[in-house]
DNA sequence: CGTCTTTTCTGGAGTCAGTCAAGTTAATGA
DNA sequence: TCATTAACTTGACTGACTCCAGAAAAGACG
């Protein structure tokens, strides 16, 4: 778990002013993964008191174009902001929970990046999202 | 392209009942292909006269979930539907304009299915956006 | 064809994530 | 330590989408 010292390395590394709650987002969202802006601002309060919404709205932005995170959002889902960024591993999402779990792309390590016709695209970013069942909604499923 | 009684029979094929409205959507997205919710309001509309936009989304969800339509939504992008279903094929996505263009899965008929570490999810479908640049972008972008 | 039941449509109010704008505060760098 | 900006606060607002209750229409059956 990186400290506030590596968070405020991280933050000066992309010219980004320092401030606390900058710091208080990176941290929250890396102690937890594919949170949801609303539990971020949550977390943020419960370690700075009083934050603006608008506040970790903005400095969600400006992290995930800084490159220091990376916004996902599944289908039916809000917006949700992980730290893993530049090792482009993809996601399982749970249909009936939610739930998100990360999982490292099967290709390879610039993987992904072949469509059968691109249709003159030209394709930087294979995003995948896997749906499916997580173990705690199978058991319940199969035990109802 | 089908015409109103292939809408008919699809409808009734997936024991709904059959209206003005529906045959108005069906026909719109057929038409339109990834198109958004509003423009297919319009498009209903031209066709029809008045249409509330409650009916329009109550017909999308109902098509989505008998399984006619196809749903998809990018990120930053609003909800939007598609006529081509059950042939498992991808999306790539401008990311300066917004266009989308379909791309068949490039690996098979059943397809990247296989996650390499699944975390105890029963998967069933990925799902594959490929993010990039459409022809008419980079033509303008190296231009200027 | 006429009645009954079920489903769908209308119109309007409401919700919720996210954005805009104006003014204040604080980090940075000379 | 002071000026310059970038960042934060407050509060109103937008836009996609949903909920609700009543009216209308479609399909079933005699």
């Amino acid at each position: 778990m990186p400290t506030a010292s590596d968070f405020e390395r991280m933050l000066r590394g992309a010219s980004l002013r320092v401030t606390a709650p900058r710091i208080a987002v990176l941290s929250a969202v890396h102690l937890h993964p594919h949170a949801d802006t609303d539990s971020i601002i949550g977390v943020v309060r419960q370690n700075l008191g009083a934050v603006s919404h608008q506040a970790v709205y903005d400095v969600l932005r400006a992290l995930t174009g800084a490159g220091l995170l990376r916004r996902i959002e599944p289908q039916g889902s809000v917006a949700r902001y992980e730290a893993r960024v530049g090792d482009n591993h993809h996601h399982v999402v749970c249909r009936s929970c939610g739930a998100i779990a990360d999982v490292d792309c099967a290709v390879g390590h610039a993987p992904c990046l072949d469509a059968s016709d691109d249709h003159g695209f030209v394709i930087d970013e294979a995003e995948v999202i896997y749906w499916g069942t997580c173990p705690e909604c199978t058991t319940a499923a199969r035990s109802s």
